[in-house]
Formats: C-alpha cells, sequence, structure tokens
DNA sequence: CATGAATGAGAATTCATTCAT
DNA sequence: AATGAATGAATTCTCATTCAT
C-alpha cells in the first residue's frame, strides 16, 4: 500500500483514444458509486472494476492503485473549491453584505452536494496518510484565507480574532454541509440558506438580524 | 486517558475479577493509543495487543473483534456526552447568558480533548456502519435538541429556524473541535472560547458585540 | 477418480473459461486425495491447494471454503446415487429377479468404489450440520424408496413391512460397503456379491436359496 | 493433538473422594450431552466445561485432553458391546432360533439407544485416528465372531461364506440401528424387531417365512 | 480441588497487485 | 486495449493447553 513509485506504469499521461477516455470515466464514475455505498476504506477495487463493469486487469491499466484514482477524483473537487474560495467578494454589514454572503453559500452547498460522496470519503481517509490530508488542509485553508480577507476588511470595531472566525465559520458550513448530505433530514433548502447566513453575517459581520420571512 | 467504567462487553459476558478487569483496560487504553496513531481502520488487533503487552488469544477472551471493542469505548464517550448536552442551562442575550455559554463550550471543547482519538475513529469508521453511525447520530441529536431548547427560549423575535440554528452550532462546535486536534494551530484557547462564543451569542442568541480584550 | 460435470459453484458464479475450469478440476481431485488421506474435518485447505499445486488465494476463487468445495463434490455423487437408485429393475422370487438383485448390487459397490473418499467424508460430516445431512438423508430415501416400489411389488403373502425392510436392506448395503472400503479385508469381489444377494433375495424377496458354486 | 504422553499427569487412577467422582461424572455427562449436540470433533472443551458448569482448569485436572475423556466413555460402551456379543445364542431355523435372535436383537437396539451419542461420536470420530479406529473394529470384530460361529453351526447346506454373512449382519444392525436413531422416524419397535428378524433369520438361518401377525 | 486468566501455534480468509493471453 | 486467472503477504480468529492464585 506504498503510494510513491511501486509496480505498473500505469497511464493518464498516456494518450488516451476515445474508447480509452471511456473506460477512464467508467472507471472513475464506479468510483464514486462504491465510495458512496461503503466508503473508502472499504471499497476494494473489485467492486469498483464490478460496477465499471470491466476487468480487474484493466483497472490497473488507468491507475496505479485506489489511492491513485481518487486523487485523481480529488483534483476535480479540489479545484472547484478552489475557484469557490477565490470567488468570495467583499461582505458588509449590509443588505448587500448579506446578499453576498448567502449567494455564496448557496454555491458551497450546491458545490458540496455534487461532491459528496467524494468529499466523505476524503474526510474519511484523512487520518493517517498526510498526503491526501495535506490537499484537504491546503483546500480548507484556501476557504479560511478567503474568510479571513474579508473579515479583516470590517472596519475595525470586531472583537474577533479573524483567523479563528474564519476557521470556525469553514467549520460550521463544512459540517453543515456533512449532516445535510448524510442523513436525509427534511430540511427546505431557502430556509438554511436564509438561517446559516444570518447566524454569520449577524455573529462574525456586524450585520443586523433582520426577519426574513 | 482512561475512560470511566461500563467498558467493554466481554465476548462472552463473564463476570471479571481484578486482574481481568485489569487486563481489559489495558487492552482498552492500548487501543485508544493505537486508534490515535493510525486511525481506526489501519490500526491492527496486533497493535493493540502489542501495545497491551499481552497476546492475541488474550485480546479475543474479551472482545469479539476490534469493532466490538470500540463500541466499548464509545459507549463511554457517548454517555459522556450525552451528559454534557444535557448540562446546558438557558442561554439569554445577556451577559449571564454569554457566560453561561462559553462555560460550556469550555466543557465540550475539554472533552472533546480527553476523547479525541476515539471520537476521530468514530468520524472515520461511522460510513456504511449503519449500527456505529446511530450511535454517533444521537449523540448529535442529543447536543442539537438540547441547544433547539435553548433556542426557542428565546423571545419571539428571532428569524431563526431553531433546528437549523441548532445544528449549525453543533456542526461549528463539532468541526472546530476537530481542526484544533487534528492539525496542531496554536490557537490560544481563551481566544478561541472568546471568538466562538461571541458569533454564537451574538448570531444566535442575539446578544450584543462586546469588547474582550 | 474425476467427477463427472456440473462441479463447483464458484464463489460468485462466473463462467469459466478452459483454465479456469481446469484448476477447479484440480481443485475437487486435490479435494478427493486429500479427504481420503486425513478425512473431511482434519483436511485443510493449505493442504488441498498443495496437492492440486496451486495458491491459497486460488482456492478462494473457486470456493468460499472448504465445505462449499465439498458441496460441489456431494452434488456429483448425489446425482449418481439417485441415477442408480431409479435404474433399479422389478425383482421376483425367481432366478431373473436373483439376477437383477446381483447386477444392481455390483453397481452400487462400484459407485461406493469410486467415491468413496466423498462418501466417507460425507458420513463424517454428517452430524450437526444440517444441510449437508440432509442432502445426505434424501439421497438414501431415494434409495428407500426404490427398493420399497420393488418389495411391494410382491405377492400379498410377504409379513415384511416394506418400508423397514427397504430400510434395513439399505443400510446393509451402505454399511457393507464402508467396512470393505475402510478396512481392506481380502474379501473376493464375486463371493461378497452372491452372499449379499443371496441374503436379500432369500430374506426379503421370497428367492430359493440356490448353491452358487 | 497428540494422544500418547503430552503434558500434565491427569487423574482418573488418582483416588476420588465423593466430591471429585461427582465432578468426573458431571464433565463425562456434560461430554455425552456435548456429542449428542455437535458431534465429536466440533465439541469443544469449552462447550463441555460450560455444560458441566466447571472450568477449564478442572477438566485437564481429570483429563489428559478430549481424547482421553471420549476413550473413558468409549471404555463402557465397548465392554458392555463385547458382552453383548459373547451372549449369543445358537440360533437355528426353528421357531426357537427364530425367538433366540429376536431377542438378541432387542438387546442390541437397546444398548444402542442407550448409548448412541457415544456411538455416533465414534463412528465420526474413526476416520483417521487409528487408535480409537482400532477399538471399534475390535468391538465390530466380536460380533461378526459371535455371529460366524452361530452361522457355521447350520448344517453344511448353507450357500453363504460364513464370514461375509457375519459382517453383512452386522452391518444391517449396526447402521439401521444410526438411522432410527439420528432421524426420528415413527417406526414401531416390535414391527421394526419382527422385520429385521425374519429377513435375516429367513436370508441367513434358512428359518422359513412366518406369518407374524 | 477448583478456577479464571493467559498463551500461541495453527487455520481461514481477504485483497491489492501482477501475469499471460 | 482488455481480460480472466493467479499469487501470497497480511490479518483475523480459534481453541487446546498451561499457569498462578
Amino acid at each position: 500500500m506504498t503510494s510513491t513509485t511501486s509496480g505498473g506504469a500505469p497511464a493518464q499521461e498516456r494518450k488516451l483514444r476515445t474508447q480509452g477516455r471511456k473506460t477512464l470515466r467508467k472507471l472513475l464514475d464506479a468510483a464514486i458509486i462504491v465510495f458512496e455505498r461503503r466508503g473508502y476504506h472499504a471499497a476494494r477495487v473489485d467492486d469498483i472494476v464490478k460496477v465499471a463493469k470491466t476487468s480487474h486487469g484493466t483497472f490497473y491499466l488507468y491507475f496505479a492503485n485506489k489511492e491513485d484514482l481518487f486523487r485523481a477524483l480529488l483534483a476535480d473537487v479540489s479545484d472547484e473549491m478552489t475557484a469557490l474560495s477565490e470567488s468570495l467578494g467583499d461582505i458588509g454589514p449590509t443588505r448587500a453584505g448579506y446578499d453576498e454572503l448567502r449567494t455564496w453559500l448557496a454555491s458551497f452547498f450546491a458545490l458540496y452536494h455534487r461532491y459528496h460522496p467524494v468529499i466523505r470519503a476524503w474526510t474519511e481517509s484523512e487520518v493517517g496518510d498526510s498526503e491526501l490530508g495535506e490537499l484537504g488542509v491546503s483546500v480548507l485553508s484556501g476557504f479560511t484565507r478567503a474568510l479571513m480577507r474579508r473579515i479583516r476588511h470590517l472596519e475595525a470595531g470586531s472583537a474577533l480574532d479573524p483567523a479563528i472566525a474564519a476557521m470556525a465559520m469553514v467549520a460550521m458550513i463544512e459540517r453543515f454541509s456533512y449532516y445535510v448530505e448524510s442523513r436525509d433530514m427534511g430540511v427546505d433548502r431557502e430556509e438554511m440558506l436564509d438561517t446559516l447566513t444570518t447566524i454569520l453575517h449577524v455573529g462574525v459581520f456586524g450585520g443586523a438580524r433582520r426577519r426574513t420571512k
């Protein structure tokens, strides 16, 4: 279970033809399904291969091992997450700030929803493996830094430590998304956005409490 | 890092004497250490046994398997968590409310710190295994319900949905603790408490922003 | 000592190619040898694998465990036994009846000889495991029913209870075969057939005692 | 699993006091129960100890191992069997011969019924282990010899090989008893005795068929 | 005598990875 | 490019037997 070099020279840098690209996709999609079903650790190459309706041998034609495949999946998520964190605009205590924050949160939830099997597997795999963990940390750091910037922007009156506050926000947003995806609680999407936005806008950005209904 | 009492359900219900109880404890403690070092999935019965300085056979005298041992560990955590959630007092928008909340959060962080290897293993194992997951959900529900009660207590002015707000709080607190324990970020404990308490008190309980330094 | 066809139910139903079928057969044959040498309980998967000159992993590619393999073996035996029991013709007190019975017994002994390692293992494993036991009972019932039919055919003069008489015959035939195979007693095959046939023909089917030598 | 010497100097030649004898009996009785439930091979020392409501350590105070205990059990059976085989009187083709045989068979069935768990275990264990097997063979030989003597007594007209005929009888009697004990078939005892006696008396001892009802 | 505890060799099983076609 | 087959190291688990109190 070494990650670095190991055996067979896999693929992915090979020039893939139509067929090859199709198989690659089939494997990635299958992996998502299997990760969702059984989690990262319990997922077996065999499961993935079965869902993808292909063979063991083929798997190793495209990936060096399970982790390699996982990294490929993570790359996408990570990119989009980073892009999202950079898209965060200025957030003042005003109505406009509220709206900006709400829109941004909406994007986050949407993104999380799209990728949740992968993200869940990520969470699960993080422990123990430094390389994967590092990638996770770096993505979260992206969020934290983006938020810190916005919090620092506020007039100096705030008693909050920007780094801690940013991290607290990320924690809430990330974990809340996780709850929503894993247990299927019948929470209304709009209500959820209103509530979270309000808490954070009021609690962190000095917004005024406002009636939303 | 010993846990309270309840402890392990020996594979076959046996009444243990002094020596037996000592061995049981040794195994539980060893497991905590190993889970911390390598995570739940990567932990081998062999590792645990080695740390406990006992034999393989002995392990299976006390637990049916790794999961069984884990459940015993979880029982302790779960009990203390539930007790904590029930200890939460009334929280108004006042100074007293702020203090109550801050004290309670301090207890939470302390508890989380004490058990973090077990809790991390929990997070890691939750996926896929329903039984363990259920226990986790039930503990979190305990927190959520306790918080909901307190939020509902507030005068009707709040625009927040109590259920969602409570869940958001739990999310923030739980995940923040996790960040603190897993990456060793040099965050000052008092500052952290001030910040989180402020965000939540202001954001959820209608407290006024106050200078703490 | 190869068995017919039907053969092994690979752990996961896979369609086997030439090579796969060859390996499957190698394993089944090896198992027969090992069962003969050490009996069912004492037989180790490791022994079988060694005799089959293949690897441990391969074994589990074809069978879920030792019992699974055993079942595959039994299926063959069971089929042939059932076929044999159905091949029994009418048996009168005449010379022709005597000959029919003798021929049939000869087939039985031949079959028993061919499969005795499996059958011995069967006897040995029957206790405690209901599934295997049931299969054995059903095969024996086949014999018993076939014999009962022939006994009932006799003119009404017989004082014998057909069910009991049939069972007694099966008991004698089966156990005698077992004695012959397990202790190597230098019994002459023809003499043995003469003797058993005479006892049963005279004792059950009303035949006249006749000199055979 | 060696049988000869091995470790601890067990007991049984020790002068047992009342208490000791009670424990010894408890263990023997428990073993019978367990052998019946799970068969010889599957029986665990642990099971026996549990049923006897005593401890592991105690077991080894009385027996060197499972086989040792089994041998103790077997001694009784073997003695009674041998006595029974020696009690067989002369059997002619007459009514008296029929009665003698019937009475003897009744004793056999009674004995078999009394000890069937042990005998079943015996059958099962015979394979592979020579020592136990030998004891079994010697008991069966006792029967065979006794019967041979009786068959040889007959006037020279018989076409039967005495050795084979005797063995066939033993086979039938033994296996039939086994069937009766293992599957609970609602066979009437008297009818069963009539039928078996008739088959053997007519088939082997030249008796005339007679109406029994 | 009795017992609970400990031991460790041996057996079963899984699964990532490589191989031959 | 694809695939079925094979491998074996790594693990888990069992249970007869010994030990200390």
